[in-house]
DNA sequence: CTTGGAAAGTCAACAACGCTGACATAATAT
DNA sequence: ATATTATGTCAGCGTTGTTGACTTTCCAAG
């Protein structure tokens, strides 16, 4: 730790935290965040002979219960195809419920059943856990760095669903 | 678990930044902007018939050359077979060396050809791209934030491979 | 009311990349 | 010298991503 990550900005910008130097470790530090990210929540799923594309799916479910599978679909940015496999054995195993629209009747609601909740509740548990040691251990100035790097990381479209949630619904 | 983590706390400290909706935006930040992240070089993959695994382990040769393929296992976090894989195909088209260890020849001292690291570049050139464009936009000061809850968030293990090739080569 | 198109789902085949098990070879310890 | 440990390879399997082709259902416009 401890080199410059970028001083003041006195008169002219100071840009040491663009050097190539300073990207890479960026770099790195998103791969191996990542990798501790999901490791929490991949433990537990390997108890459910599930994977991380179940957890996806449920995540955002409970985030946005009632949402359509081609809403769902534009999230995680899978195919249909691939997407189907996983809510069919959701569904099949009763974690999951796929309720015919009212309005429109091709399309289908998702919602999470009491155990689909419960499964989000052990999922999310545990990845919390993970972040809110991080955010203690680091502050909320740092915290609200972290996040406006992400967001400014996203692609336009990714970013939209990101801002859609964030306000969505309180 | 769930606990209203907000107010105050009898010292006096705000930790609104710790309430499980903050956590949760963070946790979605975490999965859209990885998914930008690697998305710029997947593209570029794809044109060579690789994948994501063979990038981390042309980027993690070029960061150190000469390491073991048993060190590498140890940064990617994966198992020898599924890295034998990759590195065969890279040895085998000729972006990577394969040098037999001169005091154990156990060993296998990786490192990129002139075509690899041709490669390598392409591929980081496009993830600086998109990383320098985020930083710019936030600072110097989101980003030495953003790097410290990436770094919190690290199992040990894998930070120990942060840190050490973040002294490396300076 | 017929028809065009959107939404959802199915089936098949394939690729990337995790995994385990079995095995060959080299170094080391007994 | 022989057994054990360390390193790397080969073979096969499972998850999850992909594309392509196709059907069914439904809404809406002509």
């Amino acid at each position: 730790m401890a080199e410059p990550v970028g001083m003041a900005k006195p008169g002219g910008e100071n840009l040491l935290f663009l050097t190539d130097e300073q990207l890479r470790k960026g770099i790195e530090a998103m791969f191996f965040a990542y990798r501790a990210f999901t490791a929490d929540p991949d433990r537990i799923l390997e108890n459910y002979e599930y994977g991380r594309a179940h957890h996806r799916a449920i995540h955002f479910i409970n985030r946005q219960p009632g949402l359509t599978v081609n809403t769902l679909l534009s999230m995680l940015g899978v195919t249909k195809q691939s997407l189907n496999r996983v809510l069919r054995t959701l569904v099949e195993d009763g974690l999951v419920e796929a309720r015919v629209g009212r309005n429109d009747k091709r399309e289908r609601h998702l919602h999470l059943t009491v155990g689909g909740a419960a499964l989000e509740r052990e999922l999310s548990d545990a990845q919390r856990t993970r972040m809110r040691a991080a955010y203690r251990s680091t502050g909320p100035t740092a915290v609200a760095g972290f996040r406006q790097v992400l967001e400014a990381m996203m692609d336009p479209d990714l970013r939209r669903h990101y801002n859609t949630m964030k306000d969505g619904q309180t």
